[in-house]
DNA sequence: TCTGGGGTCCTAGGACCC
DNA sequence: TCTGGGGTCCTAGGACCC
């Protein structure tokens, strides 16, 4: 039997833990921890939404996602602080080199998760439980904030383990622990059941995970599909996908997308913008050495319905002004005239670039790709706004658009 | 309640070919 | 010819995660 040992480590509150913990070591005597706090995005921008929120606050009711604006009405001395991505970063960073100490299998799963696998480790760091409490503790004090751990012998279970209570714990959540510590709980809480799947549950009679461990297989495929076979799976503990160390998964895909802090209602606006997101798409594009099919685009309207559009180029592309042509035609072509409140770019079929066959007769295109270049390495080493195209000089809009912009570095070093 | 932004994977339906 | 079926590709949308 070879029985694995996987844990999974999961950062209390991140945004906002890394924020306290920072504010404290700048002589803060305030711990954002302790009171009803969120870090949000920039309400001016109509970003306002809760992006991390700390247990005070959870307590009253306040989620992930919903506007500043009613988490204000259910907390009016609510403290709001700013996000900073490039904060999150070096503390994502440092919490890597820690873990790495205890196995060098480490998968990143997102800025504030990751997986280790810890099976053939055992006999240098010993007892997995004991291992997870000091690997805890030394995140604590070395770097100032909580985190939970979750064991077991699967990334599935581990994962859930360390959803158990929070903050600050070390679960474990064997495959003989399902019953006891899984079943009773509410089926929404397991991986992979949605705010779409839940009620289908519901509807099925199905309330709890042990419900959906032990309900009728052909019942779940009738409703459900494929999705139902999965997630009675996971409802059983059932689960072996590797631990993928040094996980330079490959990427599927790049876009970004935004919300524009006004309504845009004019064709010129709305290019602007596509074109704002078509730089930051193909500088991240060629700073991941590829090339791309499929272009795709996003519009939203001001009533926050959405629709989309996509096309596939006959050549793989990473040039700036090439995507904008097509995710513009694209947008034209489905774009009513509504005010639109967001839009998004989105390339994807990816190829690496260099395979990728220049026409020798294309020397405008080669020139073009040069300037892409020598831009991004400016923009690189001096920051995003250090060259910006002057119409978007007085336009009320960023010359370059994408959730991460000022960290730009930052993020893409961890991608 | 006037709801971001980054991803991945799956599915249904239509077009088109044999 | 007015009727089949299988396979593949394409597109839009929906589900989930953080």
């Amino acid at each position: 039997m070879n029985d694995k040992i996987i844990m999974h480590v999961d950062v209390n509150s991140a945004y906002l833990s890394w924020e306290a913990a920072y504010r404290l070591q700048r002589g803060e005597r305030v711990d954002l921890r302790d009171i009803p706090s969120v870090v949000g995005g920039d309400e001016e921008s109509r970003h306002g939404i809760v992006l991390a929120k700390s247990i005070p606050a959870k307590k009253l009711k306040i989620h992930t996602g919903e506007s500043l604006f009613s988490a204000r009405r259910k907390c009016p001395n609510l403290v709001v602080v700013p996000v900073r991505y490039h904060l999150y970063m070096m503390c994502h960073n440092a919490m890597l080199n820690i873990l790495r100490d205890f196995s060098p299998i480490v998968q990143v799963y997102s800025i504030d998760e990751a997986f280790l696998d810890y099976t053939g480790v055992q006999q240098v760091h010993g007892n997995p439980v004991d291992a997870a409490y000091r690997l805890k503790d030394r995140i604590k004090n070395e770097l100032g904030f909580t985190v939970n751990v979750g064991i077991s012998s699967n990334k599935l279970l581990a994962k859930m383990a360390s959803e158990l209570k929070k903050p600050d714990r070390v679960h474990t959540l064997f495959p003989d622990e399902i019953k006891c510590k899984m079943w009773p709980l509410p089926v929404g809480e397991l991986f992979m059941v949605g705010r779409a799947t839940a009620p289908k549950l519901y509807r099925m009679n199905i309330f709890t995970i042990g419900d959906l461990a032990n309900s009728d297989p052909e019942l779940l495929k009738y409703f459900l599909k494929s999705w139902g076979k999965l997630i009675q799976d996971y409802a059983n503990g059932i689960e072996d996908s590797p631990v993928a160390a040094n996980a330079r998964t490959l990427i599927k895909g790049i876009g970004n997308s935004t919300t524009i802090p006004f309504d845009v209602d004019t064709l010129d606006e709305a290019r602007k913008v596509l074109l704002s997101l078509c730089e930051m798409v193909g500088m991240r594009l060629r700073q991941a050495g590829f090339c791309a099919k499929l272009v795709s685009v996003y519009l939203r309207s001001a009533d926050l319905s959405g629709r989309s559009h996509q096309r596939k180029y006959g050549v793989a592309t990473d040039d700036t002004y090439k995507i904008f042509h097509l995710a513009a035609e694209l947008m034209e072509e489905i774009w009513t005239g509504e005010a639109l409140r967001g839009m998004g770019v989105h390339v994807s079929e990816l190829v690496p670039n260099d395979f990728l066959q220049m026409s020798v007769f294309d020397a405008f295109n080669e020139k073009r790709r040069r300037l892409d270049q020598s831009i991004d390495e400016i923009r690189m080493r001096f920051g995003t706004k250090s060259v910006v195209r002057s119409i978007f000089l007085n336009s009320g809009l960023a010359p370059i658009t994408g959730g991460v912009t000022e960290d730009f570095q930052m993020m893409s070093s961890f991608l």
